[in-house]
DNA sequence: TGCACGATCTCG
DNA sequence: GAGATCGTGCAT
């Protein structure tokens, strides 16, 4: 009875992908067997290499090749030498865009994110269609009663007005 | 090979 | 409002 979703869903562009996301059910199954299921309440998109707040903005290295691939993917990186962030790759191949998740159900905060989920290193790649410890799942309720509220994205003032500015945050 | 810094959180 | 704490990119 799985309900996750689509490789349709992940490919199209990330400020789109960013608001079809709110509301979907992110599911995490540990070593344990214990299953957890949080609704994705809060959202930021970064969107390839022109967007300075992006990653992907200093070109394909190491760290960012993951977003250069096809939607669908986990983009992992720990930031402050302790906090895991959680991004979903999105767009066609060779489109660098990622969708950060920010905030779940009753866990708000990136790094709290992480932390709840017990992300590490190895989530690097993980792919979203196939992983068996991570996914996401549609509602079941029809989804699209939602509230959708818009303002700029967080802690990225470094990259000047232009990118600091965009309206490309989304939480319910 | 070394260094400055960041998509944050918690405590005071 | 500062500190914790370390991988990454970029300058030597």
């Amino acid at each position: 009875m799985s309900s996750k979703l689509s490789k349709d869903f992940y490919t199209i562009d990330a400020v789109a992908l960013a608001k079809n996301i709110l509301g979907k059910i992110l599911v995490r199954k540990f070593e344990d067997g214990t299953t957890l299921k949080f609704k994705i309440t809060e959202v930021e998109a970064y969107c390839g290499e022109d967007d300075l707040a992006c990653h992907a903005s200093k070109g394909r290295t190491k760290r960012t090749e993951i977003m250069y691939h096809e939607g669908g993917k986990v983009y992992v990186y720990l930031i402050y030498g302790m906090y895991w962030m959680l991004n979903v790759v999105s767009g066609k191949e060779n489109e660098p865009q990622a969708v950060l998740i920010r905030g779940l159900e009753n866990i708000s905060g990136p790094g709290r994110v992480g932390k709840a989920l017990k992300l590490d290193r190895s989530f690097y790649g993980e792919d979203l269609l196939q992983s068996e410890r991570i996914w996401i799942e549609k509602t079941l309720d029809s989804a699209e009663n939602l509230k959708i509220n818009t303002s700029t994205r967080i802690g990225i003032e470094y990259s000047g007005d232009i990118w600091s500015k965009k309206p490309w945050r989304f939480y319910l």
